[in-house]
RNA sequence: GUGGGUAUAGCUUAGUCGGUUAAAGCGCCGGAUUGUGGUUCCGGAGACCGAGGGUUCGAGUCCCUUUACCCACCCCA
């Protein structure tokens, strides 16, 4: 009979059981960070009515979706965590309290093409801040110490946060009478670290139809090399939009180091805008400083109304969104995810060698109540087989109880990675593999201390 | 959406000018070792060469069609 080849679609990714359990590892790390700043967890559905999904519509957003009809039903699969996160605060703006502050880790769906590092199917982590009319400039403050805290919290060290303002790009379009061109101005600009200033410039001109002198004055500001306040301060007095921008900016950069964000990982960058055309301040951009080439793996930004085809409530935020799909296949082809960590899907492998079981049921019974995995071998496999499973798995320990240990109403334990075997009872065995084990557990998914060069 | 490339064992690949039995490494299974895994040694299974059609005495190899995947652009995480 012929079979069904098994197969994945492109730009969907699965993964083996150790990784996996490194995948989650991180999305737990990430949870525990947003926590410590007070956001909420959040989940919404996955799918929704395309009328509420593409309110917005229009763009490449709307080419990229995911739509189908069941029945009468015109539905849609989200393609970011955004547009569900409006959604819910227009609808539950009565019963939520401002400033709002959610977490939301969850699958987003694109169908473009897949290439290297872009998936149709991946997982973003977002956290946002939602006010009610108005909203701080320090919450946009916090966000880079959150980026560099999550960041940490997985084990990255190699990264930089890239931080500009809206305002300023703006307000200097407008003194150089570009305003009309102000998207695509920055679309091109944000091309700068790829393409090279030359290249933006002849775009500028050529396509854009920006003047010469124009042209040299915007790639004047963002090439200008130093301390970025200083080429701002030039421009100071000229344009409301402008001093906004960067009083704003200054605001931002003011307690970094309060925040706990070192110099090496936090950059202001004025050529990054990001496509996105809702942002309109604050903007932020994350990059792996040995993998620029996979582009952002953070991002996000201040935006004036996040529900505006909702309701009229008027509804400001500032958020950022980690491509963690992106970031994990990064990683992963660039070795940098930790083997060390504990990947294992049970800490002891409990093995009766005897027809009577019920000591091997206890034993694992008390491992479990002391907070350590353990997993039942009942297989009638041969011995070496038995120990192959806990080898393969990685399982660190496993618990032999054969006619010898049951007869002297003990244990013995081997740690697989020494080979060491002792012979004790349950209770001291099981203190003692608990301790063993707090060591092993602390460890990041990730080690980037050490970038792999072909 | 645009442009290029690839398709051979579970995986990564070799396969000469079109020639007889399609090769290797890794992985998998078994044995050496019936209470000791991961190392080593020995043995074994596993491929209608992506699919369909054509040329030919003969096609993994050449031609056409098709599907899937990969890379890049656009855009993005």
């Amino acid at each position: 009979m012929s079979k069904v080849t098994p197969r994945t679609l492109s730009g969907f990714m699965e993964l083996l059981p150790a990784r996996q359990v490194q995948f989650d590892l991180m999305v737990a790390r990430l949870r525990e960070t947003f926590s410590l700043y007070g956001f909420t967890p959040l989940d919404t559905p996955l799918l929704e009515s395309s009328e509420v999904l593409l309110a917005k519509g229009g763009g490449d957003t709307e080419k990229q979706i995911y739509r189908f009809t069941k029945g009468e039903s015109d539905l849609s699969l989200r393609f970011d965590l955004t547009v569900p996160l409006a959604k819910y605060v227009a609808q539950n703006a009565g019963q939520l309290v401002f400033p709002f502050r959610r977490f939301q880790i969850g699958k987003v769906y694109r169908g473009e093409r897949a290439q290297r590092g872009r998936f149709r199917e991946f997982y973003q982590a977002d956290i946002d801040i939602i006010g009610d009319g108005e909203l701080g400039i320090g919450n946009d403050a916090e966000i880079p110490g959150i980026i560099y805290n999550a960041f940490n919290a997985l084990g990255l060290r190699n990264f930089v946060i890239r931080v500009n303002n809206r305002k300023i790009l703006t307000g200097y379009y407008e003194i150089l009478g570009l305003s009309d061109k102000a998207q695509d101005v920055m679309r091109t600009v944000d091309k700068l670290d790829k393409i090279g200033a030359d290249k933006v410039s002849a775009l500028l001109t050529d396509e854009l139809g920006v003047a010469p002198e124009a042209a040299a004055q915007v790639l004047a500001l963002i090439s200008h090399t130093g301390d970025p306040f200083d080429a701002l301060e030039q421009y100071a007095g000229r344009n409301a939009t402008f001093d906004l921008g960067v009083s704003e900016l200054r605001a931002v950069t003011r307690d970094l180091a309060a925040f706990g964000v070192p110099e090496a990982n936090f950059r202001v960058d004025l050529t990054i805008a990001r496509g996105l055309d809702y942002y309109t301040g604050t903007v932020f951009e994350t990059t792996l400083t040995a993998h620029p080439e996979i582009g952002s793996i953070c991002s996000g930004g201040r935006y004036d109304d996040l529900a505006g085809y909702y309701t009229d409530r008027k509804l400001p935020g500032v958020g950022i969104s980690i491509g963690l799909t992106r970031l994990f296949f990064v990683l992963e082809d660039c070795g940098y995810l930790n083997d060390a960590v504990l990947t294992a899907p049970a800490d002891v492998l409990v093995v009766p060698m005897t027809d009577d079981t019920s000591h091997a049921v206890q034993l694992a019974t008390a491992l479990r109540k002391l907070g350590v995995r353990a997993q039942i071998y009942s297989e009638n496999k041969k011995f070496k087989q038995k120990l192959a499973y806990a080898d393969r798995l990685g399982i660190p320990f496993v618990a032999l109880l054969g006619e010898d240990e049951l007869a002297a109403g003990k244990v013995t334990i081997k740690d697989m990675r020494s080979g060491e075997q002792t012979t004790a009872s349950a209770a001291l065995l099981c203190e003692g593999i608990r301790d063993k084990l707090s060591g092993l557990k602390a460890a990041k998914p990730i080690n980037d201390a050490k970038p792999i060069v072909d």
